[in-house]
DNA sequence: ACCTGAACACCGTTCAAGT
DNA sequence: ACCTGAACACCGTTCAAGT
């Protein structure tokens, strides 16, 4: 299906079909078999570049959190850009429906492998770090913002597994809530 | 391991064994064989009482939806307690450790199975209409309560997935996201 | 160094036969 | 009505052999 430079694989190309088939099929998507058929190869091609399924999970969330860093920065790097408007630009596309299929395909699996547990991890507080930070840009206490990113970080992560059936809360919603917070006087 | 009361297994037998698995041993611990020891039976069994390993999850998640309502409906019975005391009672139940297990297998599934994942919109929107409610009570406007309800919800959907590696907002925090939103003006 | 092909183990599923 | 036991299919994993 997908053709390639050189006649030999290396192991990110197995890493980005995976992360290609997950984006298509969701976690039970990903067979050994399928990738296969994907790359033109056969199974044993397959442990030469990884020892087993666990190893090649870990690639993909580690692959993930290189993504999802560059995507991040590249946005938080826009300093022209008022907190404000970065912040909802960071859910939009944190919200993206390829982004939200990936991310908790990598989440379904940490819960059986520890290193990919890790990353996700990793990836939940840079995230974290980000959203923080900008919102102490808004003239929040230090507190208030921990508070209200934590909240967002968590409600984030949430509408990534339930965003079917609840209301969606729009960009405006968040604007509501920042505001709300910020008039908040302290305790 | 578990001895019953009648020498025959009823499908109740099959979907609690899977639910005390589902708790011990996370979404890849349900396997049918495993279900076979645990009730010391053979795996034809099995497909006497359900069709396939979907239907045993369809019954799962029906049976958890009841067992979460019979929670929820308990604690919000208790007329008694303050509105803002039934709110911190319902998230604390909602973030114990056992509950978060069963939830988020029963969410990993949802996501292959369009059955169990009605449920779990289901079971999503009750607890919206009892948390929205409740805040409600406590002097918001409608809107201010649909907005945080929302994110709280989200927020604990999250919470679910993500509880290890961030930080865990208390009760009291909580509190201040709730009389922030309240001092807030319209608009 | 990278891949094939055939084998094996594990687990979901089926089914004829038992009580 | 409920269960056994043996068979089969699917898929992850191994490995000797090829280029």
């Amino acid at each position: 299906m997908t053709p390639r430079r050189s006649s030999r694989l290396g192991a990110v190309d197995w890493v980005d079909a995976a992360l290609g088939l997950v984006t298509a099929e969701g976690v039970r998507g990903v067979k050994i078999a399928r990738l296969c058929d994907e790359l033109g190869v056969t199974k044993g091609s397959f442990y030469w570049h990884f020892a087993d399924l666990d190893a090649l999970w870990e690639a993909m969330a580690t692959r993930w959190q290189e993504i999802n860093r560059l995507r991040v920065t590249e946005l938080h790097g826009l300093a022209e850009m008022a907190a404000d408007a970065r912040l909802i630009a960071l859910s939009t596309m944190l919200i993206s429906d390829s982004h939200l299929t990936v991310e908790k395909a990598i989440r379904d699996w940490a819960r059986s492998n520890e290193k990919v547990a890790e990353t996700v991890r990793n990836i939940d507080s840079e995230i974290f770090d980000v959203v923080d930070g900008t919102l102490q840009e808004l003239a929040m206490t230090a507190d208030q913002a921990r508070l209200l990113a934590g909240l967002l970080v968590y409600a984030g992560i949430g509408y990534i597994h339930a965003h079917v059936g609840l209301p969606t809360p729009t960009p405006e919603d968040l604007q509501h809530a920042r505001s709300g917070l910020i008039l908040s006087g302290a305790d």
